[in-house]
DNA sequence: TACTATGATTCAAT
DNA sequence: ATTGAATCATAGTA
């Protein structure tokens, strides 16, 4: 009798101890992860941050990527979706606050992806480098080259640095569907409203 | 060491 | 559910 109390104690206390273990371990995990998710911030790859830049920038007028689309951002950036997603948000809020810095990085970038990648003999990924040319390079499956126009006109806009005011963004694609509408609406109060900008601007080039 | 850049989280609005 | 805005926390830099 005493024998079959001890052994079930035992066992009962080997359960305890189990469980007790466990459940900590598992909170330990779940609050490491909580924390270290902000704590351990690490800057993402140049793959990726050439990526996802690509991409917004040849999508500045609509830069909501579907999930498809993040899908496939995440996979040439070697990141997570949640983290494509997390890097749109912030960039279009960064963006939006300071589109006159950032302004010259989209024009470094749509130069980039119409112009050619820099290869960087650094990542040495097969995703998708040494493609000298836009298309080749299969950004994103999306529609079609409809985005590509995007991206030339913005290169287009960016050609003569005159008077060395950047204008505002490609703002005036029609080809989007008005979703949005100017995601960006009222980024540069001033910027948007200045008086002076008809100042031989480069926009008649439509003529041509 | 202060500052800036940047990724992640939180919360309200839609 | 997704996004914008504010904020936090770290990495990198001057």
């Amino acid at each position: 009798m005493e024998h079959m109390v001890g052994i079930i104690h035992g066992k009962f206390s080997a359960i305890q101890r189990q469980l007790k273990q466990s459940t900590c371990e598992a909170v330990m995990t779940l609050r490491s992860r909580l924390l270290d998710a902000r704590r351990k911030r690490r800057n993402f790859s140049k793959q990726a941050t050439q990526v996802l830049n690509e991409y917004f920038y040849s999508h500045l007028s609509n830069p909501y990527p579907s999930e498809e689309t993040k899908e496939e951002l995440a996979r040439k950036g070697g990141i997570t979706v949640s983290q494509v997603s997390n890097w749109f948000g912030n960039k279009r809020i960064r963006y939006k606050k300071n589109s006159g810095k950032l302004q010259e990085e989209a024009t470094m970038y749509s130069e980039k992806t119409s112009v050619a990648t820099k290869v960087r003999g650094s990542g040495g990924q097969t995703s998708c480098q040494s493609t000298p040319s836009p298309g080749s390079c299969g950004p994103f499956p999306l529609t079609s080259g409809g985005d590509m126009v995007l991206t030339l006109r913005t290169l287009a806009f960016l050609q003569p640095p005159p008077g060395g005011a950047f204008l505002q963004p490609p703002g005036g694609v029609c080809l989007q569907p008005p979703a949005h509408s100017s995601w960006q609406r009222a980024t540069t109060p001033q910027a948007a409203s200045s008086p002076a900008e008809d100042s031989g601007s480069f926009n008649s080039d439509v003529s041509n």
